[in-house]
DNA sequence: CAATTTATGTCAACCGGTTAACATACCCGG
DNA sequence: CCGGGTATGTTAACCGGTTGACATAAATTG
């Protein structure tokens, strides 16, 4: 690898010079500069933007820790996170937590250790106390941390309530909702609480299906759901936290005879690509993914560049009605 | 952010002294170390791995360039990817090339100036040549470049096989095969030639739909299906290069009116989770996703170490009879 | 023509570690 | 009591850039 004092030789000139180049700034004059951007391209010069890193105290590094890329729901938010902060001049560094608390914390420190100049994070098992000791630019995603880290979500109460009234407008007398678990402190259990609150209010009895704590197990949600039908076999309204569950879902749907929507109305949330690809398609709570994406982004950039930032981003849901309610 | 230096103060010892406990070489007291320890631990200090990474010119960094994560295979794999390659020391720069050929040229630069390790390929859109420029390792996932560049794939040509001829083997009697565009020059291609020449050597009517060159649009996908049925209602068979495709192929069955599998049989291929999880679940065939992902980041190990790696890596696919052929 | 402005160079320090070379000193065993 | 292993320190160079201070000289400008 060629180093900036090659391209100083080869264009004999100093490496200040070069440097002064590189950075746009001092004087520099029209023939110098043509002469080392010739060396530059002639030697296939790149700085070393570890060196840069380490010199300027920023990387330009954003990590992000996801409990697993391979949910279409983080995998799609990985896609635009990325994205925008690659037009932003970040890149991401991408950790699967798997929802493991040990893991998270190591992504934790292996970040710092890393120089990263912020962290998204989209996987929140450790203890809140972990979070404010970091003195790095933190975004939570869906969860709200302290006053002082800023997080955005979409609005959690909102999509839960209009899931359940969409439900019961479609004639639903029993229904369940099934959600990741509750003992996380996710802002996503509003939902849940949402769900209640309506079910309560119009006196339609409702139960809930809480998935394991660390949990993306596909199977694990048809057996959830199976149990489920067997003991209440009269359920005819489905609300699912994802539409990964609505999948799963219509499955056992099908699996045990019983009709979509005819039988039982299901709704899902998210609006993730698979959600409108599959028949009938999933009626939904969509979440403007892509805005939360890059609002992240933003946020950590405001973090970085010490300007102010809100804490509280809160953006809406949508009601994506389609096949399944 | 402390650094090594405050750490040194602190345990009242010389620099060299800590870095020999950071790195466990030459002599140190049990005191001493202890003493180290303790103030690292006072000060919560983390060595920079910036500062490590310039002086070992090592980043322990990987570059991942995918289409896009958010596309469920390529979430999977990112997956498998970085958590193997995190169990083995190595951290993942993750990078959405679109199948985009300049914005995949300009992460390779990018990729290049943070000193990665190694790259790791699965977005091939660039001439060939540009990728034997590389003096990094790389590694090519799905693709032969040359005989110098290692790569990692699965039997497509049996996958291929093994598919068209379950369709024949349950009947179909005019067969289609969907796959991406065909100009770039993957291997994955080889499906498509094995499904010709099957089809051929029976002597069945068979049809290619090719999706644009730059696409992992969905609602594409579905279009394209229900142009094939307008001009050839009597398809009952269909082999798609992803489950995805397979997914849609099962709606726009569903909307035509054409039962799966009486009417028509599909069979997809990659049996990422979703395929197991839509109803009824898809037939497919499936590559060893793991693995591949694994010995993807082996490859990149050995490169690294310079151990002698063997260049071509083809992995076993399998058929999983399922509801759908 | 003097004063700026422009253009470039030299030199050294710095970012936060790592490492080799060398010095010193203690402890222990033969 | 000498020699070698153990333990630690000092010093300096290095990784590949960036930057400020300062010097020099040519080109512009008023």
């Amino acid at each position: 690898m060629p180093t900036i004092k090659d391209v100083a030789k080869r264009a004999g000139v100093s490496v200040t010079t070069v440097s002064r180049v590189l950075n746009n700034r001092g004087y520099i004059g029209e023939t110098t500069r043509k002469k080392v951007y010739k060396a530059m391209e002639e030697l296939d010069y790149q700085p070393n933007e570890v060196a840069r890193s380490l010199f300027r105290k920023k990387s330009n590094i954003i990590g992000l820790i996801v409990p697993t890329v391979a949910h279409p729901f983080f995998g799609e938010m990985t896609s635009y996170i990325e994205t925008y902060a690659y037009s932003r001049g970040y890149k991401v560094l991408i950790c699967n937590s798997q929802l493991d608390s040990s893991k998270e914390q190591e992504y934790i420190w292996m970040l710092r250790r890393n120089q990263v100049d912020g962290i998204i994070m989209a996987s929140h098992t450790l203890d809140v106390e972990e979070y404010k000791k970091l003195e790095l630019p933190v975004v939570a995603f869906d969860r709200f941390i302290s006053k002082k880290i800023p997080y955005v979500t979409s609005d959690n109460y909102r999509g839960g309530k209009l899931a359940v009234e969409l439900l019961l407008e479609r004639g639903c007398t029993k229904i369940a909702h099934m959600c990741g678990s509750l003992h996380l402190d996710m802002l996503a259990n509003q939902r849940h609480r949402a769900f209640m609150d309506v079910a309560e209010e119009r006196k339609v009895p409702y139960f809930t299906v809480e998935t394991d704590i660390n949990v993306f197990e596909v199977k694990k949600y048809e057996e959830l759901l199976l149990d489920l039908f067997i003991e209440h076999p009269e359920v005819d309204g489905l609300f699912l936290n994802s539409d990964i569950m609505a999948v799963a879902a219509m499955k056992v749907c099908s699996k045990l005879g019983k009709r979509v929507p005819e039988d039982v109305k299901i709704i899902g949330y998210d609006d993730v690509s698979i959600a409108s690809l599959v028949s009938p398609e999933i009626t939904t709570i969509r979440q403007p993914l892509e805005q939360m994406s890059r609002l992240s982004v933003r946020l950590i950039e405001g973090l970085v560049n010490k300007k102010p930032v809100s804490v509280e981003n809160c953006l809406p849901v949508e009601l994506v009605r389609r096949g399944t309610a």
